[in-house]
DNA sequence: CTGTTAGCGCCTTCAC
DNA sequence: GTGAAGGCGCTAACAG
């Protein structure tokens, strides 16, 4: 607090500007006696300016802890060396540790973050990112609730650069970092198939969720490749939160539905439907298997240890900001499409 | 893609525009046929300007898709809608939950958030914060380090509202939400003590964490009301995150450290003792009981479902975000201290 | 009720 | 090498 305090020895005018208005260009070429815009220069280290008067200007800002101010920086420079980053929801972890992997490159290419959550509505997802593009970010990066294009038509219109997260559309072409959802699901259901299970519960995403399309792609294949068939009433759509992976699996039960394993969408799904069987009496594995999809920190540490698919998650987040700096950075108008798949890899526990 | 195609037919500019500047007030004023700041008023609902001109300029904003460009705004009105938000740690739900929180606040108030990670590490801290204040941020929440006042001595400097997270100072008068920590740890080592342990390793935080300080005094008080004596010998320092619990159970064990109980700094630490334990083959709570704190969603689904402390994770983030806009839309100087104090509740599960 | 004028703080172009 | 204008897009004063 000692910044606050007024003393009256001295010039309490002075010890006041503290509090005022913060120190601009004009403030430090007042105080190093040179016109501000060296002073700009000088602090951009631009070429221009004697090595002298340079060293004098750094000085003075230095002393006056002089902060550039980034809306005037950003207004005439059309930059603001910011990104936007929208995601469904931050409470699952998996979110989290993409915006981990996201903030590590961003932070370190002196790029700040603008955050927000869209709870998988596409209007809050349209209403975020008018909110960032009013903002003037120099990009954006989604994991699209897929809903709609809306947000991603006000995108291109505005030539606003954008990454999709770990979800990207058939009949829209954009760069996107996904993981091989089918595969991945292939390789879950498959593991299922070997251990035995025959009637295989899918707690699946959205239809509209492209790691939902596939990952049920996957969930055929892997019982093609057996030559067994599907059963489609064990096709279960839910919202990808806990609390639908929870509800689901009761109504399953409830509706005497039967079934040895159950997959599902994410560890996030998962954790949902292990407290529904865990209150119904069912043991895991010996009763029901269970599988997840993410190997989100926590997967390991739930009872029993969660058997999932592992995505690399935090270098989903950094390749899609890598990218979306490259674009950036390089030839703005260079559009076009680049998907980049990450390899997912299978992780056996305790649950199947 | 529909926007970006050029088509040879029509006019090629008209429809390449939509890829070049954003349109402006003046555009809509020379649209309209009014002046540039007539729409500015239209655009703010001001009071003096006819409802037949409102109407006509609403109508080709919207026609046009007009969205103001914030930086411009936020330069002229020394406000930008936005606050700063700095926490230490996204891969930890406490710190998830508390955003969402804030989140949704601000987010219903029209504010926009900004980000940023410390990692628990000050220079990160101040770091942030430095940006935060150069892109003008009307306020900021933070839960800081504690390893020094660098980052809270520049924000009163530069008159920057802000509330603090989870943690405050006792020689730094400055508003903050905090859970009644001395009280939690008092009730979940009586908690402990009433079940026969008496020798409870003690996980904490570090020494400079204002939580770690009051979870010690918690623990000290729980002893002294059962007439029971400290062993300063079970009193470890953790950092704050899952491999500190892991490693300094590792450790305890390796040493030979005697032990029945453990209380956690955190939930995500105990997450990480959890680990330790179960690899070295204790059973839990039969050998060794195990109490966390914060609540965090994932507790009561890990192996064995954690008994913990809870606090209201969303409501802290809410509450601060809440008292923070308060300052920053009423008084803009009134500073002056406010600690807000969120009760603990004990939450017994079967890790102990 | 509406238009004109003047900046917010900074960077860029163009003189000197 | 340095300084003097001009303007980014917007809002807030003051005229009319």
């Amino acid at each position: 607090m000692t910044g606050c305090r007024i003393y009256n020895s001295g010039n309490v005018t002075e010890r006041m500007d503290a509090l005022k208005k913060p120190v601009t260009l004009h403030d430090i070429a007042r105080e190093a006696g040179v016109s501000f815009n060296t002073v700009s220069r000088a602090l951009n280290d631009k070429p221009d300016v004697s090595e002298e008067t340079k060293r004098r200007v750094l000085e003075v800002a230095r002393r006056l802890d002089y902060r550039p101010n980034r809306l005037a920086r950003g207004l005439r420079q059309r930059r603001t060396a910011t990104i936007g980053v929208v995601v469904a929801d931050l409470a699952n972890p998996f979110f989290a540790e993409v915006v981990e992997g996201i903030d590590r490159v961003c932070t370190a290419r002196g790029y700040g973050l603008v955050l927000a959550n869209t709870e998988e509505d596409p209007a809050r997802e349209l209403a975020a990112v008018h909110s960032l593009v009013e903002r003037q970010v120099d990009g954006v990066l989604l994991a699209p609730t897929q809903r709609d294009l809306a947000s991603l038509h006000y995108l291109v219109k505005r030539g606003v650069p954008f990454s999709l997260l770990a979800r990207f559309f058939k009949d829209f072409a954009a760069q996107a970092v996904i993981n091989d959802d089918r595969e991945g699901a292939r390789l879950a259901v498959a593991h299922l198939l070997s251990r035995g299970h025959r009637r295989i519960l899918f707690l699946n995403g959205p239809p509209y969720n492209s790691s939902a399309l596939l990952r049920l792609e996957g969930y055929r294949l892997a019982h093609a490749e057996a030559g067994l068939p599907v059963d489609e009433t064990l096709i279960l759509t839910t919202n990808a939160r806990m609390d639908g992976g929870e509800t689901a699996v009761a109504n399953a039960l409830r509706n005497k539905l039967s079934f040895t394993a159950v997959f599902c969408f994410s560890d996030y799904v998962a954790f949902g439907a292990l407290r529904a069987l865990r209150r119904a009496g069912c043991r895991i594995p010996a009763d029901v298997a269970v599988m997840g999809y993410d190997d989100v920190a926590f997967a390991e540490l739930v009872n029993p240890p969660l058997s999932t698919v592992r995505i690399a998650k935090t270098r989903l987040g950094a390749t899609a900001a890598q990218i979306l700096l490259a674009r950036i950075e390089g030839a703005e108008t260079k559009g076009g499409e680049t998907l980049i798949t990450l390899p997912p890899e299978l992780v056996v526990r305790e649950s199947t």
